[in-house]
DNA sequence: ATCCATCTGTAGCAAAAGCTACGCATCCCG
DNA sequence: CGGGATGCGTAGCTTTTGCTACAGATGGAT
């Protein structure tokens, strides 16, 4: 656990629990414990009982399972602002966590104990509109992820991936088999369309990273067509 | 619209506003509109606006998308007793329907209102716990969707497919391109995969529906094992 | 500078799933 | 009872994805 303060300011920054009242926010100032990941690092696993709900501050947060064969599969990413709603799921229904959740590098959780929420989500309407929310964006998320992946190849669904989180600044940092991770293939895979990729010249790739050359090219391909 | 009282009846038996104050029970008795649909019908469609919360009192709801190329593939159902969520969604986002909903034949709804429905979630605590219960329950079920995905093969979904839906009377009446819809596949492939089922003894394969003929055998191969 | 772990490139085969095409069976309806 | 619609069985081919195996490249640590 690292930065303190500074992690408090990033928090108020992001507007979460901006409509709490006094006493609501002290009662989560009490409660919350921020805790500091500057690597990557498994914090939930599947089936623990989840004791807390879990907002995160910076960085990112990865849900994913893994198959018997010991294959991943990414679910969803939890991004700064948003809470961890699966574990909502357990705090109210008191089931264990269906996935695996690891924190990104430079990642920082706010880590709220399940009783102070539920006592927040009784009184405080913005907790409650907030915990539908989450939920409502989950649902929808979930089920986009389900819709391509029974409607898009694995080629669109990796353009897709490397647009979506590498568009920003051109580059997605992350090795192949990261990537096959990601999609819930196998690095070979990855390489074999990564190969056509650069032989078409929508990217680059290096060591541990994916340059984006060209995007319409990739963007199309995303379309599948 | 058909069988107005004895539906309501349904309504009741099935426990979903028994928390309700007097008043949000007359609320609800004033907004909700009971339909009842005989035969399969395409109730939203994607991209649809909608307008209230739809609680399934008996039949079955199919949520499912329709890939570009034609191909059907159920995301989830609704069963008696519960509530259509991502109507909610819609309802608290203002956000349009994200897939097409049908009804299974002898299926009836009760329709609330948006309006009638925000304003019992202001004011009853039920139906804020019902509200985050339903939509945990649909996290769940999507998530478990989604490892599903990928970690079983095609074989062993189908396998857990009819024993999830058939194992209650031993049979399962669908025909294989309903089947293959569900699945994300096509009915040649299921046609395919029940072929080796029957050589096995495993099921038997009426016009319209699939008979379970040895429960264990079928089980294991949803274990896939 | 050397070693070792990690990452990438590539080939080739195997399995899974999809697509096309056709014929036959069964049911409903006029 | 004839004909159309719907559902099923089957074959063969193609594409996609996965698995195995190995070689070369890169970068950090000692």
């Amino acid at each position: 656990m690292l930065g303190g303060t500074e992690t408090m300011g990033e928090l108020k920054a992001l507007n979460v629990f901006r409509d709490l009242s006094v006493c609501g926010q002290q009662m989560l100032e009490c409660g919350m414990q921020l805790n500091y990941f500057d690597e990557l690092k498994t914090i939930i696993n599947k089936g623990n009982s989840v004791s807390g709900a879990y907002v995160v501050v910076r960085g990112r947060l990865r849900v994913y399972s893994i198959s018997p064969s010991g294959n991943e599969a990414t679910l969803y990413f939890i991004n700064p602002g948003e809470v961890c709603i699966l574990a909502l799921n357990c705090i109210f229904n008191n089931l264990q966590y269906p996935a695996w959740v690891q924190t990104e590098p430079d990642t920082c959780v706010g880590m709220i104990p399940s009783l102070t929420y539920r006592t927040l989500f009784q009184t405080e309407p913005s907790i409650q509109n907030l915990t539908v929310h989450a939920l409502s964006v989950l649902v929808f998320r979930l089920m986009e992820e389900l819709e391509e992946i029974h409607s898009l190849n694995l080629n669109a669904r990796l353009a897709k991936f490397i647009l979506m989180r590498g568009a920003i600044d051109g580059q997605l940092r992350m090795t192949q088999s990261e990537l096959a991770a990601h999609l819930g293939s196998t690095r070979e895979v990855i390489a074999k369309l990564l190969r056509k990729m650069v032989a078409e010249k929508s990217v680059k790739t290096l060591r541990g990273s994916i340059v984006i050359e060209n995007l319409d090219m990739l963007a199309r391909q995303a379309r599948q067509d």
